[in-house]
RNA sequence: CGGGGCGUAGCGCAGUCUGGUUAGCGCGCCUGCCUUGGGAGCAGGAGGCCGCAGGUUCGAAUCCUGCCGCCCCGACCA
């Protein structure tokens, strides 16, 4: 390609709307330009680096045995009333009505097109199992969309679906989908971790999410620093303490506490730590059973909304307001606590291994002190209920747990027979019985990995591309569009390179070296050959490495095998990680 | 949805408080000269619904009202 013909608007300044570095360092180099919130148009080079992903995604996915097809984007409501989805979904699914009044949306995920597919094909335990997948554009109408392509509303996903005979095959359709992943990402050149991640109501180990390690990640996940454990703080498991408090019980007592509600007020005023009181929170729930439910945790924790949506199998939870936990308990928020509640209470079983602990008496300016539960109230359930914290030792292992921030770019998930159960996709099983297929789904954020990448591979100068998805792998500079020795050779050089196969940008342009310099830089691609005086002079091209600025001095005729073997150690070093 | 900020040339900004000539500056763009290893220099030039609509006024980028768009934080703990 020759830069003089081709779109690439480089910027020098950086657009005021980029905060982030993915994000600012795409505007400036040409790759996106937004349209709107949350969308954007992907520039020449900005998609070539999305077809290289798509490209390593596609080579993995089809390795795994995973076909592909394309679903539709705009998709009929009734589907999605089938499971219930398109009211439970919420307004992140865009609605609208076409010409007939049929209202339709735009799909976020696939999972009942596919199933929809499955269903009208599929008899037979002949033909499972069977794993089919797209890479296509998604509409998710985020509340909040930001940071350029990490989050926006239109994105570009792979999204595979599995259908299985049996929960044992489908663990290893499962299997083949983690192991497909590790080397999507690693081939990306991407460093990432596998975590253990929240799989709803199913439970065990069946969702993992894949997430690219840096600083601008929107995710925290939790590392054991000894053993190989990590999750998602939503999903970072709190083992109960194994040894029972012995402490005798004290008598219960009220005291009067006014105007303390806040748990720091109230251990000021009693003189205690906040480890000495237990909260006690009224979450609103929808799904489930709908009813309101209390929540008691230590005063110094929190809550992890995810783990109690799921003890509570609720679709969603939200925190009562002040007025709200009135009207439910009938006691000003600030001095609830679980003794004479009538609605449900749950608790952390931390918690439970408290003893004499102060809780809110139920009245206005009263709390209660040395409460302890069995004694002076029952809880319904008692579990893993709240946030992770510091000191918080692994759940495997004991040891000590880090947070460190990630870029979430990959979420696989053993569905089960959710969606097979409710859309009826089922199959003859060899004993002529009829079973719901096992289904799974896995989804890679293919735009979103090439910010990632960014992120995490970048200077001050620019982007620093991983050679598998950079847009191009050379770039020749001409540092002399006038001087007849030089072109000949910088476009010979190029002819060369483009022969052997390798992906190569001349810049032609009419411009000063240091803007080439500049661009090129911002540009990320990996290697770059500067043809410039000193072929005059010493007879040899300037060979520079993006990454680590290696400089080496090569006469022309020896450059593209240089740059071959440099390509192919790139790769392979990959492949090792 | 709550809070904050912003909207003036392709990009980055000043001007708005305190209304008053022809709306500026830097970068970029066009023409010419010159220059050519890290975003050169000189000269000339093009480019504006001052987010939109309404209002106040002799007069509005500037004041008032409404709307739209964009960015950031939060949507969470009694």
């Amino acid at each position: 390609m020759r830069y003089s013909q081709t779109f690439v608007p480089t910027l020098k300044e950086t657009p005021a709307e980029a905060d982030v570095v993915s994000h600012r360092l795409m505007l400036r180099a040409g790759y996106i330009r937004k349209l709107t919130a949350g969308v954007y148009t992907y520039l020449p080079f900005g998609l070539a680096a999305i077809r290289k992903v798509e490209r390593i995604v596609r080579e993995e996915m089809n390795r795994a045995g995973a076909q592909e097809l394309l679903m539709p984007m705009v998709q009929p409501a009734d589907l999605w009333r089938e499971t219930g989805r398109y009211e439970k979904y919420g307004p992140e699914l865009l609605r609208f009505k076409d010409r007939h009044d049929r209202e339709s949306c735009l799909g976020p995920t696939h999972e009942e097109v596919i199933t929809d597919l499955v269903r009208g094909e599929v008899r037979s335990y002949r033909q499972l199992p069977l794993n089919l997948y797209q890479i296509q554009s998604k509409f998710r109408d985020e509340i909040r969309p930001r940071f350029g392509l990490m989050r926006g509303r239109e994105f570009i996903m792979k999204d595979a679906y599995s259908f299985d005979v049996d929960d044992e095959q489908a663990s290893v359709s499962y299997q083949k989908m983690y192991a497909a992943y590790q080397r999507i990402f690693t081939r990306c050149g991407l460093q990432f971790r596998a975590v253990e991640a929240d799989s709803g109501s199913i439970g065990g180990s069946f969702s993992h999410e894949f997430m690219v390690l840096a600083k601008t990640g929107e995710d925290t996940l939790v590392v054991c620093k000894s053993c190989d454990y990590a999750a998602n703080v939503e999903k970072a498991a709190i083992n109960a303490l194994s040894v029972e408090n012995q402490d005798p019980m004290l008598d219960l007592e009220k005291v009067e506490t006014p105007g303390k509600r806040k748990v720091t007020a109230v251990c000021d005023f009693l003189g205690i730590g906040a480890d000495k009181l237990v909260k006690t929170l009224v979450y609103k729930v929808t799904g489930g059973d709908g009813q309101p439910v209390a929540v008691l945790v230590r005063g110094d924790r929190e809550v992890q909304e995810v783990k109690l949506k799921n003890l509570l199998g609720a679709a969603d939870l939200e925190l009562a307001e002040d007025k709200e936990v009135f009207d439910i308990t009938g006691v000003p928020t600030g001095y609830l606590g679980p003794i004479g509640l009538t609605i449900k209470v749950v608790a952390d079983h931390e918690v439970a291994a408290m003893r004499n602990f102060v809780v809110g008496a139920g009245e206005k300016n009263y709390h209660l002190r040395h409460v302890n539960m069995g004694r002076d109230f029952e809880v319904a359930a008692i579990a893993d209920l709240r946030q992770i914290a510091d000191d918080d030792p692994c759940p495997h292992c004991g040891g000590k747990l880090g947070q460190i921030e990630g870029i979430e770019v990959g979420h696989i998930f053993k569905l089960g027979t959710v969606y097979s159960a409710a859309m009826r996709a089922v199959f003859q099983d060899q004993d002529g019985q009829e079973k719901p297929m096992i289904m799974g789904c896995y989804g890679i954020g293919v735009s979103r990995i090439v910010a990632a990448a960014i992120e995490q591979n970048h200077d001050e100068n620019g982007i620093i591309f991983p050679v598998a998805i950079a847009p191009s792998q050379v770039i020749i500079l001409n540092l002399g569009l006038k001087d007849a020795v030089i072109t000949e050779a910088a476009e010979l050089l190029y002819t060369q390179l483009q022969a052997q196969g390798v992906e190569v940008l001349l810049d032609d342009r009419d411009e000063r070296p240091g803007a080439k310099f500049k661009d090129a830089d911002l540009l990320g691609i990996p290697f770059r050959v500067t043809v410039g005086a000193r072929l005059g002079k010493e007879g040899v091209v300037e060979i520079r490495h993006r990454r680590d600025g290696l400089t080496v001095e090569l006469v022309p005729d020896q450059v593209a095998l240089y740059l071959l073997n440099q390509i192919a150690v790139a790769g392979s070093a990959v492949q090792e990680r």
